[in-house]
DNA sequence: GTCTATAACCCGATAGAC
DNA sequence: GTCTATCGGGTTATAGAC
């Protein structure tokens, strides 16, 4: 593999793990297996790179979500496949997990991805929710946009739950409480 | 104020912000107005004061939850003012942001506060809403447990997509959309 | 109980050789 | 394109004076 690939996937890994203020350019160059002046040739710095890692794993979430949301079956079938699919729960969202960094915040090149990550998701998931309304799966009075976010939160305190608890038993608990909501009419 | 309160008080708004890994030593004592000395004859380290700040944080979200929760008004009440009540929301949660920080999460007694605080509230949540079928506000179907970390899950979701978004719309979207999950039988 | 000095190392970046 | 050297500053402490 490019230096430049190595460069990017290990600096997604350790955002992922550690975020943007507990990565170091040193850090990334050792997991990349690459040299100081070959990563400040490649990229700016620090900032540059991260960006570059992060709209990779905005990327890769959408196209993971878009596996279930678009695939076949009632709409129902499709969130609850959303909401069950496989995950490493206790590592988190790679995503998700940025929005609790302070500099990827306060840096709008670095938030933006994030932002628009889960602005798609939010958006992708209210498609699904609208289809179901029209299908007759759910009641005319449910806010597809309202019930987007309310899924792709619980997804993400999910992870909350479950990091702090040190078992994935809260994320299935918030999950499974979900869908009972979204089933009972 | 006396220097070891106002080291705590510094060391809890610094995790809030930035997280254990993001928090020096050189930056509490900054913000506490305490020297270097000071803080290491009344602490053994970053780990300690820390342990410290996370158990005071932990007791103010019960104490504040347990305002709207314990209050007067019937189970779905008691909820729906949980949810709403006011909260800076794109500060996030002082303890669910610490699920993101990788040291708190390898380190027991780092963790141990932050498990214990969501395991608190999820059990309160759940006798709430056991409350609240007992007195018919919700159908038998309804998994107590389930719900209560459904119900924690949507609020700490809602924090990092307003955090992601930079604006408080998703959260607010995220816990309406329970709302109406909530009260549609 | 608080101060300053010092330790050994890491931080993010730049310079210039090769 | 990658290397090593260097920069000025920060990190988490420890030591010992006051």
């Amino acid at each position: 593999m490019e230096t430049v690939e190595r460069l990017i996937r290990s600096t997604q890994e350790l955002l992922w793990e550690r975020g943007y203020v507990g990565t170091s350019p040193k850090a990334i160059q050792r997991a990349a297996d690459a040299g100081q002046g070959s990563m400040y040739h490649h990229f700016t710095g620090k900032a540059e790179l991260a960006k570059a890692a992060i709209e990779r794993s905005g990327a890769e979430l959408r196209a993971a979500a878009e596996e279930q949301l678009g695939g076949a079956g009632t709409a129902s079938a499709r969130i609850s496949a959303y909401l069950g699919r496989e995950r490493d729960v206790l590592k988190g969202c790679q995503v998700g997990r940025l929005a609790a960094d302070p500099e990827v915040i306060a840096d709008p090149d670095l938030r933006a991805p994030v932002a628009e990550t889960f602005e798609w998701l939010r958006g992708r998931l209210a498609e699904v929710v609208a289809e179901g309304k029209r299908a007759g799966e759910y009641p005319d009075s449910l806010d597809p946009e309202r019930t987007a976010a309310t899924v792709a939160a619980v997804v993400q305190g999910g992870y909350v739950l479950a990091r702090a608890a040190g078992s994935t038993e809260p994320f299935e608990l918030a999950v499974q409480g979900l869908v009972d909501l979204m089933g009972a009419k």
